[in-house]
DNA sequence: TTGAAAGCGCTAACAG
DNA sequence: CTGTTAGCGCTTTCAA
């Protein structure tokens, strides 16, 4: 039914060869013979079957990408900017979902593998269990993994320093005239968890105060009320993302706590809504256009040869400063 | 290098053809043959080749997605929830971004197109110039509008009645006694716009009070800034989408004026921070999980053959009820 | 710079 | 129920 390369060969007047290396770009084709083929391709609306192509080429460009929810905004915000990196380059995006269940996650990359990725990017979704199908899918392919790491596994990562996003929030906190302040963060049962607790901890020093729960909206209105029943609350409360700080931030509200004139409230990740919330959050910015871009320029060294590119990146973010602290 | 299906039936002792039956699960394989097929395959640490599968059988059981934006929480929502029902079929999604761009959208389509997708799902990014990608498309496989739908393209479309869900808010504020109304909205340059316009009309009959801008926060301030100038504000205020609520929201919270106790705000969609809202925010729930099995068996009819199935559904959504009315 | 020919790994006719 | 065989449409040697 389709046209194929065969017919715009005979249209132009070439061999099957020649056509295929005047579509592909290839140089070594008489300029004149190249013009020939393209108008052809054109005249008869070719369209060519890059399964076939594929097949024999042993390359897809298509690039896999495992995250463990989509709704997620963070997670969303990353993905559109690798797909449109990914564009940019005119490779596709087979995107999966992993629910935050390993088993999924480790069908969802061997399905990926099965339709011959070129490489993996994954945002794995546990800290330990997510380290076999990394390895799975690392002896066939270049992966990479994308904001979470998993404990031991030697590959690439690309994400945010988040320990020096901590510094940042302490210092401004601290040049505000902040002098006692709070840690509302998460258990660290992901490696970002880890590092923003690690991270405040050697910004704040010794004696520091911490709660720990999940990154849940919940937890920072129950971290919230544990403050205010302690009686005095601290200067500044320093949230492990902004979901945790909206709750905090509500619940403080609600009890007619005002911020910023009796406490601050900072957060982490710049979310959208966290410009919307009363008041406005003071927070982290993910860089997440730079980790694209970073974690697409690792892969192209990766897929390019470069054997030394399982190179780590912590990207730098930059503090917002709104009207919450 | 790798293992072929050859590699397979040579060592379950039976020919590829039949070692093909087996894999793939087709009945008229002795189950004798098909054990030993499998045992066979799993032994080998067999990977079938998809893409010369996909070559050879015309099918790559891939579908093509593309919408304006993934970062937008009600787009992420609804490609989770199509993955989700896709990956319970083993199948997989490209997923591609127009940026609101039609020339983009028209060159991803193509490219999906290339890559042999076996349908495209698609959230078209303009009322009009969607039309000629969505044509392209649908002369080659099915396609089917998602959420949004083209002017005049007769193909199929699977959204939220937009119309009901006006229809519930306009009942549910008259119920709490709401007398004047405002609806809040967006110029009808996209269809769903064009709907809760109507929809709103048609729920409040004649003398309706509109004010017309766009889906975003800035627009609800501003508006918001009108009405208050206006001296008296009225009862209820109808809200397009919930980012115009949110940003209604917070105009009039800065104002001190109260939200349900002064006047009633409500929103359409209910994003994950309509409900992290102060006060929360009552709006219409799009029914994402139930829009997205509908898309897909929409598909899976069309796929299979029936012609007939070139519907479209509008599924009713539910209200929520919470604090802003 | 070009062309002929050999597959990539699989599925689908077709014949048994 | 099974095997043989012929491609799917393309890229890539290899030789000219």
């Amino acid at each position: 039914m389709g046209v194929t390369i065969h017919d715009v060969a005979a249209r132009a007047g070439v061999s099957v060869a020649t056509a295929s290396r005047a579509l592909s770009g290839q140089r070594g084709v008489r300029a004149e013979n190249r013009a020939k083929v393209l108008a052809a391709a054109r005249e008869l609306d070719y369209e060519p079957n890059v399964v076939a192509a594929s097949l024999r080429s042993r390359t897809t460009h298509t690039i896999g990408m495992v995250v463990p929810r989509i709704a997620n905004p963070f997670f969303a915000t990353l993905v559109e900017s690798i797909e449109t990196q990914l564009h940019d380059g005119q490779r596709s995006l087979l995107l999966a979902t992993s629910h935050y269940d390993p088993e999924v996650e480790q069908r969802q990359v061997r399905a990926l593998l099965d339709r011959r990725v070129d490489a993996l990017i994954m945002i794995p979704c546990h800290r330990e269990r997510s380290g076999a199908a990394l390895t799975t899918a690392a002896a066939r392919i270049p992966v990479l993994q994308l904001d979470l790491r998993v404990d031991g596994f030697a590959g690439s990562w690309v994400g945010v320093d988040n320990e020096a996003g901590l510094w940042q929030v302490v210092r401004h906190l601290t040049e505000r005239g902040a002098r006692s302040l709070v840690f509302v963060g998460a258990e660290p049962t992901d490696s970002a968890a880890q590092a923003r607790l690690d991270g405040y901890r050697r910004a704040v020093g010794d004696g520091e105060d911490v709660l720990l729960g999940d990154f849940s909206k919940e937890w920072g209105q129950r971290a919230a009320e544990l403050l205010l029943q302690r009686g005095a609350l601290p200067d500044g409360i320093v949230c492990g993302n902004d979901t945790i700080a909206l709750g905090v931030l509500g619940e403080l509200t609600s009890r007619r706590v005002r911020v910023p004139e009796d406490v601050l409230v900072t957060g982490f990740d710049d979310i959208p809504y966290a410009a919307l919330a009363q008041p406005a959050l003071t927070t982290v910015r993910q860089p997440q256009q730079q980790i694209a871009a970073e974690a697409v320029r690792v892969l192209d060294a990766r897929l390019a040869g470069e054997e030394t590119a399982l190179r780590s990146t912590a990207i730098t973010p930059d503090l917002v400063v709104r009207a919450s602290a």
